[in-house]
Parts: C-alpha cells; sequence; structure tokens
DNA sequence: AGCTCTTCCTGAAAGC
DNA sequence: TGCTTTCAGGAAGAGC
C-alpha cells in the first residue's frame, strides 16, 4: 500500500515525463473516488502539467490552464493512491488494466493512467486558493522535520506511539507499514504512550523513522499487495522488512517469536522481547507481553 | 483529548 | 470441491 515512500517513487517517476505536457483528453470510468468529476472533464483539457509535488501521501500536479480567458487561474490535481491506488504512464494501446478510472492522454503520444482496485484513493481539483484549505491540517513531512519538531509533536501526546505516527495530522506520509518497521527499529513497543517516551527513545525513534523511509526510498518502495510505480515495476523494501506480515517468525535481532496486535485499530506486528510493553495501564490484548 | 466502531471497496484467504 | 464469511486497511466521522 502506498505510503510515503511508495508516493515518493511514483513521484520522481512522474517528475521525469510529466512537467511541460500539455493534457489533450480526459476519459473518465467509475468517478465515485473524484470529489468533482465534471470539474476535471471541463478544466483538464488543454491544461499544461507543471511541477509534480509530494505532500505526505498526498500527490499533486501543478497544471496552467492554456484558455487565456478569465483570470489565468492556477490549478493542481491532488490525488490519493489510498491503498491500491496506481498512477502508471503507457502508450495508449497498451492493455488495460481492470479497475482502471482516469485515462489522461498527453501530447507526447503517452497516455497516463490511474488504477485503483479498491477505490480508496481520491482525486481532486483545486483551484487558486484551495491548497491551503486542502492541505494545511497536515503534518511535517519525516524526512524534513527537525528531532526537535519530531519531539514536540510525539512527546507532548497522551496517544498511543503507533497512533501518533499513523496520525497524518501529527507527521504526514507514515501508514502501517513504516510505523511497524520503524517502531522495530527503534526497539520501542507500538503501545507506548508518546508523552512517556524518554528522550533517547524519542532520540532512536527519529532517527528509526527517517532511516527506514530513505532505504525504502532507496528500494523503491515495497510491494505487499498491488504497488507499482509509475512504470508499473515492483519495489524491493518488502524483502527488507524486519516485522510487518512476519507474525510467528523469528526477529531479526534476538530471535523471539514475532507478534500481532490490534494497536490504533491497526494490525501491529513488534518483537515482545527487544519492544518492551509498558508496565502499567496500556495491556496488550490478551495479556502477555 | 483519545479511544472504538463504522463506512467506503475488492479480492484473498479462511471456514464449513 | 465449492460456497460463504471474514479480513485487510487510509481516512473521516460519530459517539462515548
Amino acid at each position: 500500500m502506498p505510503e510515503l515512500p511508495e508516493v515518493e517513487t511514483v513521484v520522481r517517476g512522474l517528475r521525469a515525463v510529466l512537467p511541460g505536457r500539455r493534457i489533450l483528453e480526459v476519459r473518465l470510468g467509475k468517478t465515485d473516488f473524484i470529489e468533482n468529476p465534471a470539474a476535471l472533464e471541463e478544466n483538464l483539457p488543454g491544461a499544461r502539467i507543471g511541477a509534480v509535488k509530494r505532500y505526505g501521501k498526498f500527490l499533486l500536479l501543478e497544471l496552467e490552464s492554456a484558455s487565456t480567458d478569465e483570470a489565468a487561474r492556477e490549478l493542481a490535481l491532488l490525488i490519493h493512491l489510498g491503498m491500491t491506488g496506481q498512477l502508471v504512464t503507457c502508450p495508449p494501446d497498451a492493455r488495460v488494466a481492470p479497475h482502471t478510472h482516469v485515462f489522461l492522454a498527453l501530447d507526447d503520444g503517452k497516455e497516463l493512467r490511474y488504477t485503483d482496485i479498491r477505490r480508496f484513493g481520491s482525486m481532486q481539483l483545486l483551484a487558486d486558493g484551495a491548497r491551503e484549505k486542502a492541505l494545511g491540517s497536515l503534518g511535517a513531512d519525516p524526512l524534513e522535520m527537525t528531532e526537535e519538531q519530531f519531539a514536540a509533536a510525539i512527546g507532548s501526546r497522551r496517544a498511543r506511539v503507533k497512533a501518533l505516527l499513523l496520525d497524518q495530522h501529527v507527521v504526514s506520509g507514515i501508514g502501517n507499514i513504516y510505523a511497524d518497521e520503524s517502531l522495530w527499529r527503534a526497539r520501542i513497543h507500538p503501545m507506548r504512550i508518546g508523552a512517556t517516551l524518554k528522550r533517547d527513545e524519542i532520540h532512536r525513534l527519529y532517527r528509526a523513522v527517517r532511516d527506514v523511509l530513505n532505504e525504502a526510498i532507496r528500494l523503491r518502495g515495497s510491494s505487499v499487495s498491488d504497488y507499482v510505480d509509475s512504470s508499473g515495476q515492483r519495489g524491493e523494501f518488502q524483502l527488507r522488512h524486519r516485522v510487518y506480515q512476519r507474525e510467528g517468525k523469528k526477529c531479526f535481532r534476538c530471535g523471539a517469536k514475532i507478534r500481532r496486535a490490534i494497536v490504533a485499530g491497526r494490525s501491529s506486528h513488534f518483537c515482545p522481547s527487544c519492544q518492551r510493553a509498558p508496565r502499567t495501564r496500556p495491556q496488550v490484548a490478551g495479556g502477555g507481553l
């Protein structure tokens, strides 16, 4: 599922081919994940693609409307890949994958396609002033924030650290895979309360999050379900997972059996030996460590 | 403030 | 074997 490293990989791929391209034609399939489908059909044809950006797990295609009619409106297409979203460029006669719902014909003869099996993704055309409203509440990007900012965001909260890492308003871009992998690397139990983390633990978590994300970007993301990059290629970081989907297997560090528990409503994988459960209130469901 | 539950959706996997 | 049920999960909203 696309999290920060996967979205970053897609963004880098699109950055190499999209800027400067003009959109010639739009075709839509199912549109229940698009905020205003008619707005796409009206405004995308003729628009020129500018910068390709990433905000947490969001992709943003900046657009220059070709029509010089009224005020030259700055538009942007905001895209979230949800769990199974794919953005791929291909020749227009390439086989159409099932569940492909957006086709953008480009002026270099290529096509940009959006495929999303579960349609948990979203697509929205943002007018001039709407960008701040759509993205303003996002937390800082963990690769851009300082350790002090990270410590302030996590260390002041009474929620479980797993919930905090997943909360896009606290830090943006981390999902279930990278939360679990980061916590394992930092040797912190997912049920720990943010405000109870020691300075050294915050430091380890900050380092772990950044190291895991950077390494995952280097390996072009994790392909666990349907993720592929903008060329249709799978990533390789799933080969480096230490806890995610490794329930019952041996911890790479100590050999104990990896456990799975529901934390913050999400399946959480951790080593009960390396990542000590908090002693007092929050207990892992079913007792035990 | 933070937790749990629900909703959206499909396909894989488990259950019978 | 084949049908049915459960589950997974990003994000938002409801209710406590």
